[in-house]
DNA sequence: CTTGACCCTATTCTAAGTATAGACTTTATA
DNA sequence: TATAAAGTCTATACTTAGAATAGGGTCAAG
């Protein structure tokens, strides 16, 4: 499998996954006697954990430790949990945020009706105050 | 008013306040004879704007915008308006991403319950699939 | 007159990729 | 078989919105 078979089969863009190689998230793979990479299915199943975990906005840093984990078999999941739970909390505390922040558009959106000009502008003055 | 005092009064820090003259969004103060910048209460005003601005998430893009659109007085501040409900839109996308998201983790979190071991781990196990 | 609190520029770093240039290899077509 | 197109390689720069640092200059108090 060459990087672009690897790259369509996952859905990651080829520039991606050379870069998770030199982020260290993706072990080296071998190479052709042209120096192309080839993967195997082990590759393709460690970078399907990879885009799994990115799709849930799960950091490198994390998906690193994860992975470090992974290696353990028979050590406890309990830090595995403690990470999704942290992550669910972060989460939880952006939505806060955002709900906050659209009101706060929201209310200003409504500020300013049609046809004013910049000067009259209920929004600028918002912002400006 | 040197930088300083200007970074307390607005909250910005004082790298902040050059990055923002690097990148043109504030305009660059008078200089005493040691090189130091001095700002007047414009720069504050104008500052704070940007400040504001960044609270609600709008890009340095955006206000450079509508830096621009406040230095024509007469002109009609619809675009202004459209760039606020715009980023209303980018705000519940983003909400709405964030509530799947939420949604998938929890679900996530309930599948593994406590003292289990990684090669058991019910979230690694969905996270490979 | 020295010490501490400021200020200056320039450079590097962050996250998670994306984009490009210039060179090489493989594959498909004529 | 020759050539053209598609794929791959490395290295580098760019993105956002700053934060951090090094190494130096300046100002006010004791």
């Amino acid at each position: 499998m060459k990087i672009g078979d690897l790259a369509k089969v996952t859905g990651c863009s080829i520039q991606t996954i050379r870069f998770y190689e030199r982020k260290g998230l993706l072990a080296k793979p071998h190479r052709t006697e042209a120096n192309y990479r080839t993967y195997d299915n082990v590759a393709l199943e460690e970078l399907t954990f990879i885009k799994q975990c990115r799709s849930l906005d799960i950091s490198m840093k994390e998906i690193e430790t994860l992975l470090q984990n992974k290696n353990n078999p028979d050590q406890s999941c309990a830090s595995v949990n403690a990470l999704i739970d942290e992550h669910i909390i972060q989460v939880n505390e952006k939505i806060s945020e955002l709900s906050q922040l659209k009101m706060t558009l929201e209310k200003m959106s409504k500020s300013c009706g049609t046809d004013k000009t910049i000067k009259e502008c209920g929004i600028l003055s918002e912002l400006t105050s």
